[in-house]
DNA sequence: ATTTCTACCT
């Protein structure tokens, strides 16, 4: 302790007041929240050897806290134990904390160490700061401790050390001495469990926790919904979110969030559109103000995210502006990505290492080789940003799909990243656009080696070696997929209607209005032929919807959600589709030819990319 | 003394 050194020991000892008014008045200062008067009179009564009581303290330290006046804090901490008084536990305690919310924790650790009698509270302090530190293991080592001094555990803190979990054996552990001393009811300890288990993506245990619920409370549901919308399984989010609401409770910031996050998996615009209205009256969360920015973003319409960004209520922070520069690249306007990273540098906050990842997404999707190299060779000098494989991705993506594919494959071997499936599934993009068999076959092959369930990319070599007459090669492949058990999901694509989700599966015709669908279609067809289209049934080098025959190509599940779409939408709006595989090659030719012939702009996202099909063009520029 | 929510290369 600094007890020797200390201010108070050295002010002047003069006090007329009595001792009696002295303590008054202390008191009085400190339920005033008064901290400066409170500091003078308790001055006075460590010159006068006088102490008040501990809760009178505890309002100081409060308002201590509150105005973050950390040298005031040090100052009652010394005046507390001078004396010769030994403060209470409780006293003690509210010192700990005090400590541990000013992020002291070694000065916290050194009171705790020090403090005779350690109690539930003293040993839950520490474990909820170093959880919320996220120093788990000092935590839970914390834990261990203080059961072999023989403090019982309690509400508290099983939900603080249920946050330093970062393991299912332990989890298990926990969650079974929960049970056993029948805590599992509390909302706390269940909101905790529940949160736990969805970050070590355990969602079926997640979710029996939640079902035992007898009363609800909120925070539960929130944790459940945000533990499924964390873990992209937004039909189940929804499907809760619809719950919740038959229980009668009432969507707060938090399960707003979630249920955005879930459309903007999903790419429900008109539901986002919905919830938008709910998130109004929150206007000042920045959070959920930034989770409906990237769900306009997500979702395509890129109209709603710049009304948003310019009119947000609150100051705008690097998540806001990375995710609207992030947007803009992925939907095709790179350019306007680049201004904006411009006004962010000259107005807005210090961008981070995924602000770098739009700038640079935006570059390699445009073919700014020039001022990709720039961004990446600069941002450790600029920004103190260290490049991760997520950059060299982005920067081997630009060299591949600028031609330069030695290049992108000698930045592969020269960066100090271990290449990941990502990293070779972008040079095989590459050598898709360039026609490099060769090469695509070495980065499907090097694609296989770390993620061995890729049903895309064996169906991808074994047309290559179809193609090139290789049909050993290609029963090598065949097997390898049947031995493994790797089976390539149907292409499904979705598309909003009057607020109904309506899927097209491949082979699947349970749409009730498949027939007039496909009708619409064949003549659809036709007129673009007249107008020149020719069906595109080159394969090779394409990721494709399923075992592929040449008839079911033109029933591929776009073209038939992008008729629907013009049947069932009115005429000016834009169709928006989601859809689970790469878009093919005939499709993509396919939708810039409808764009053009009806008029309509037609929004495609597939899981990595955005295709914004107006007047006979795509944003993508061909290049994907 | 304790629980829930936002951006990331294919």
């Amino acid at each position: 302790m600094r007890r020797a050194t200390s201010i108070l020991n050295h002010a002047p000892t003069f006090c007329s007041v009595s001792a009696h008014s002295l303590v008054d008045e202390f008191t009085k200062f400190c339920y005033q929240r008064d901290l400066p008067r409170a500091m003078k009179a308790m001055e006075a009564m460590h010159r006068n050897r006088l102490s008040a009581d501990a809760i009178t303290y505890s309002e100081l330290i409060k308002c201590c806290l509150v105005r973050g006046a950390v040298q005031q804090a040090r100052l009652v901490h010394e005046h507390v134990f001078s004396n010769g008084y030994e403060p209470k536990t409780f006293l003690i305690n509210t010192l700990i904390n005090m400590y541990v919310k000013f992020g002291l924790l070694d000065e916290a650790r050194n009171l705790f160490d020090e403090m005779p009698d350690r109690n539930v509270v003293s040993w839950t302090t520490m474990i909820s700061a170093y959880s919320n530190s996220n120093l788990n293991h000092k935590a839970l080592d914390f834990l261990i401790l203080m059961l072999r001094e023989g403090v019982r555990p309690n509400m508290y803190t099983y939900s603080s050390v249920l946050r330093a979990c970062d393991g299912l054996l332990n989890l298990r552990q926990l969650h079974g001495s929960i049970l056993k001393v029948g805590l599992e009811s509390d909302v706390f300890v269940r909101s905790a469990l529940i949160d736990t288990y969805s970050k070590l993506g355990e969602q079926h245990d997640a979710l029996n926790v939640f079902n035992e619920m007898i009363t609800g409370d909120l925070v539960v549901w929130n944790s459940i919904i945000g533990g499924f919308a964390q873990n992209s399984d937004g039909d189940e989010t929804l499907h809760l979110y619809k719950r919740m609401k038959r229980a009668d409770f009432v969507a707060d910031q938090s399960t707003l969030t979630s249920v955005l996050r879930a459309c903007t998996g999903l790419a429900l615009l008109e539901l986002g559109r919905q919830v938008h209205v709910h998130v109004l009256k929150y206007d000042q969360d920045l959070i959920l103000n930034n989770a409906l920015l990237d769900m306009y973003c997500k979702c395509g319409s890129l109209e709603d995210a710049n009304l948003l960004f310019t009119r947000m209520m609150t100051e705008k922070d690097v998540i806001s502006w990375s995710t609207m520069i992030a947007g803009l690249a992925q939907n095709g306007f790179s350019a306007d990505a680049l201004k904006l990273f411009e006004a962010m540098k000259s107005k807005g906050p210090k961008p981070n290492y995924i602000t770098i990842l739009g700038v640079l997404f935006a570059c390699s999707h445009a073919g700014l080789v020039n001022d990709g190299w720039y961004y990446f060779q600069s941002m450790k000098e600029h920004f103190g940003i260290d490049p991760g494989r997520e950059h060299y991705g982005c920067i081997i993506d630009l060299l591949g799909r600028a031609g330069k594919l030695d290049e992108a494959v000698k930045l592969i071997h020269e960066m100090n990243h271990e290449p990941d499936a990502v990293t070779w599934r972008i040079l095989l993009g590459a050598c898709r656009v360039h026609k490099n068999v060769d090469l695509a076959i070495y980065a499907a092959k090097e694609i296989l080696k770390l993620d061995p369930a890729d049903a895309g990319t064996y169906i991808l070599l074994s047309n290559i070696y179809a193609n090139s007459q290789k049909w050993e090669d290609v029963a090598e492949v065949r097997r390898k997929m049947r031995t493994r058990g790797v089976k390539k999901d149907p292409g499904c694509s979705w598309i909003e209607v009057s607020k109904q989700v309506h899927a097209f599966i491949l082979g699947d015709n349970s749409h009730p209005r498949i027939e007039e669908i496909k009708r619409e279609l064949s003549q659809l067809i036709q007129r673009l032929m007249r107008l020149g289209y020719v069906p595109d049934t080159n394969f090779v080098l394409q990721d494709l919807e399923g075992e592929q025959m040449e008839d079911s190509l033109q029933y591929h599940s776009e073209k038939l959600a992008i008729v629907f779409g013009l049947m069932s939408l009115p005429n000016q709006k834009t169709i928006h589709i989601r859809k689970n595989l790469r878009i093919c090659g005939d499709c993509h030719i396919f939708a810039k030819l409808v764009s053009q012939l009806e008029n309509r702009v037609i929004v495609i996202r597939d899981p990595i990319r955005y295709h914004h099909f107006r007047g006979g063009v795509c944003s993508c520029g061909d290049y994907w």
